[in-house]
DNA sequence: TCTTGAACCTCTAGTCACTGGAGATCGTAT
DNA sequence: ATACGATCTCCAGTGACTAGAGGTTCAAGA
């Protein structure tokens, strides 16, 4: 039996983001100490473990309730979960794919200006002024 | 002179957001009829277009409002401007980084599972309780 | 046993960039 | 004159935390 404090360091999940998930009902309300404090175990542990490297990965709050729903079923098909899996995956793909464009017309907006002139004639300006400039839609 | 509703056409952006823009002083306050109703002028047109491609870019609300001091300055050196998007570059080529890594992460959790299976032997699962099946850090 | 001080508790509010709704008023076409 | 869509303000909600105030508890040392 642990501490609040001694879950956050084992997992690097600061304390008030735990009590957030307690709330969120993605941890389950642990024991607590007489004077009302709260107390893990393993399965605790495991549990924020769980939320945490599904964060990291950049699912949402709600896709990972939906995760341990399933684990709490072993009996049930693993379809549910590979789908929320690729969904991300997805989603994942398609920010880098935003985010690309936007590498390249900002690298091509950068280019055109080397910070030695004015205001008046910096293209960095005059492009975000000017859709026109631009070489692709984004 | 024109409605906000017409503005919101034109720019592609809602009319809440405008106001909200408005609120945060990105838009000067436009003129207003006599029932207080906003009218714009191409100056708000064009002010309104500079900021969607800022934020289309991924500029946050401050790098813009900096974006626009500096625009009123015709004759300041426009080194500030550029900074700001090299910084906003740096930014996008991070989060392209990390989620590139994610990526990785998630094809090879996803290929280890079809979705035939039970949750009980979910390799999706599996791999989200216990980090020691990643082969990168994340 | 007592005291100290770090750790913990709840509750509220703030972050960013919007988005949506309620309820009232305005503008314009017929 | 009337109808009705557009607009107004104000307030609340989103996601996933984060921070602070003000109070209580735990554990170690004297």
């Amino acid at each position: 039996m642990f501490s609040i404090g001694e879950l956050s360091r084992r997992t690097n999940v600061k304390i008030p983001t735990i009590r957030y998930y307690e709330e969120s009902g993605l941890l389950d309300a642990p024991e607590r100490t007489e004077g009302n404090q709260r107390r893990y175990d393993a399965a605790g542990l495991e549990r924020l473990s769980f939320i945490k490297h599904a964060r990291d990965l950049g699912f949402s709050i709600e896709a990972i309730a939906a995760l341990i729903e399933l684990q709490g079923h072993p009996d049930r098909s693993c379809a549910e979960a590979t789908d929320i899996a690729s969904a991300q995956l997805s989603d994942v793909r398609a920010k880098i794919k935003r985010l690309r464009a936007l590498e390249k017309e900002l690298v091509r907006i950068s280019k055109g200006c080397d910070g030695n002139g004015m205001t008046e004639d910096c293209y960095v300006l005059a492009s975000l002024a000017d859709h026109r400039l631009c070489e692709r839609e984004h």
